[in-house]
DNA sequence: AATGAATGAGTGTTCATTCAT
DNA sequence: TATGAATGAACACTCATTCAT
């Protein structure tokens, strides 16, 4: 593994466990096994680095989400899929993900202005799905904004609590967020384990 | 409001936006009209102030639901009720408990194992009213253990989006998230309207 | 003393000694009897410091250089007297003189206009002089912006060379300059010793 | 123009520009067109490069005077031949000779004693001078030795503001100065055209 | 009750310099 | 000849906290 690997993996670790506030820049360097000058070499600024992880892990998701929506009709399996992959991306990358999740307050002004255009571009695959399935009937909802945002709470939180080391494995989880979206929208889950494989071979062309 | 209170809300506010290790002493001297010399004054470390809001965060949750759930016999009620609870609370008071949430990591050791006990308590009367719901056949889900999970990930982000500026009022709020909760365990989603109305006394009488 | 009179004082001291960036905010502490903590409550910046220092040093100069000039027909004793006012004053206070001549390339571009524009407002007195005298055939020099650039070198180079140690004191010091002057500009030197008693006079009301 | 000549002449440029404490390495090496490991290829410490400049500069500055002065009787003619070559040089290498002026309290113990040893030799052809012109009554003055600092005060200060795209032409700039040094030093101002063209002479021999 | 003054330890970042390649 | 990589020390500045008044 390369030294500016090493640094991202430190950072991603450390920004995950202890927030972009709570980490020291010695700490990042003695976690990455170089001296805290040297951390200049693969870095910009703190925020610099903070802003990189941000945007990779976004843009990964967003360009997997797409794979994962384009050219499917049915917006029940386009939902389950989304609700899928995000799961298993947050179950595997718990920490970039808590990154992206919980570190936007810190992003300066314009950063956070890039990150959350991603983070919304991402949101709109779900919106459009969720609107689709109300559109053709197969969802029934009341509140289609606010389920929205109860979904991506809900399968975000993954990251906070999924532990490799527990009795469900990835499938199983990623399989049981995806019914318990679709029943959220009313609608029946037998769509989920098509999800699932979907969700997989997104991930493992993408990551 | 009296000085103290005035350091709580200022503490509250700025943890809640910018994180514990985001703020500093003087920003939360300014933000409740005092010198930093003056905050030491009410209260004792800075984290010590962490740990008050937390703790009466917490208190009043487990309080809350206490009594929302006491001499409750039907699982359902029980569950939409703490679902409810929580969202209404998480909605009305999105610092406080987002500082809950968001915090924890900032904690020392000791103070810690406190809170997260606080919280596995509140957390253990949603297993229970689960459990129970599954025991009685009025839930029909695959992994209760993870939906636990995932209900109160779903719940606890509204703090992080709901705006009282937004189009839905609280209580329709409330009453929506107990629909998606009973729809997520399988169940039918009618005992919400009175579930938001328990809610609502509790909350009334708590806070 | 004040503590922030020994900070003015220190920083005076080691800016003109080793120029501001050579300047360390520990040796300033050091120097002014204080931690590099606590310098922080008497100054903002480092440059905020110097800025501070260079402001007042100008406007006590363009001050005194009103007095000295406000009122006086005739340019051979204005001039004489902003010549024994110029030197009078670098050779008594040669840190802060040669604060303000060396160190406006290290002023931030808004303090560097800000100091520069008191600057050229101080040497608009020497001009008009000049120009005056030329008018009224008292003086004869052929290039008078060159001569008076010539005349400020000169005066201000008192502060890089002058020791109080030395055989020549003030008065003697800053009438020899006088009566140099007026020879550059072609004109008898008599008016010497009262444009040092004008000086004088001056430096005692505004220092 | 060789890479040496490159870094040469970028640090003239900056310590110029910005003084040697407020230049870096980095900076250098990039106005160089090198990185800043190669530039130790080039030159031994930052401080041997400035002393590098400095002992060049006045080297030359140094020979120069000697060859402007070297057998000429006239004292006049010898210190206007020094004002007109220190004039030319500093009108035309204000970096250098800034640099030369400005920064010997950057140098350490060792290094200032040999340039101000330089210096002090060089000064002394301009004392020589003018004690001579005194002894032969040709120059009139009260303070000599003010009077000569006076000299290389106003001479040098020409590095500070003289910018080839003014009016002034370099000659008509060195005959005005050597006008302003013989009546300083109370004599006859007509042998500037002749120091002039010494003073070019020398310069083109010596740069 | 309130705060100006004070500080040791720490912040993120840059410094001049070295060295293996 | 040239440079990426490396670093200990220093940079200007802020931290949470204490204490005399």
């Amino acid at each position: 593994m390369s030294t500016e690997e090493r640094v991202r993996h430190a950072a991603v670790r450390l920004f995950a466990e202890k927030g972009f506030h709570g980490t020291g820049i010695r700490e990042l360097a003695q976690e990455a096994g170089i001296s805290s000058a040297s951390l200049y070499h693969y870095m910009g600024t703190k925020e610099d680095l903070l802003v990189a992880i941000m945007r990779e892990c976004l843009d990964r998701l967003l360009r997997g989400a797409r794979q994962a929506v384009d050219g499917v009709a049915d917006p029940r399996r386009r939902l389950a899929s989304l609700v899928s992959l995000h799961v298993l991306v947050h179950a595997r990358q718990p920490a970039e993900t808590r990154v992206v999740d919980n570190e936007v307050p810190a992003l300066s002004e314009s950063a956070r202005k890039e990150v959350v255009g991603l983070r919304d571009q991402y949101e709109q695959l779900w919106a459009d799905a969720i609107d689709d399935g109300l559109r053709h009937r197969v969802f029934t909802v009341a509140e289609p904004t606010v389920t929205r945002l109860a979904l991506l709470e809900m399968c975000s939180g993954v990251a906070r609590w999924y532990s490799p080391r527990g009795p469900l494995d990835l499938d199983r989880l990623a399989g049981h967020y995806a019914c318990l979206a679709l029943r959220m929208l009313g609608s029946a889950d037998d769509e989920c384990p098509q999800a699932v494989e979907t969700a997989r071979m997104v991930v493992s062309r993408v990551w």
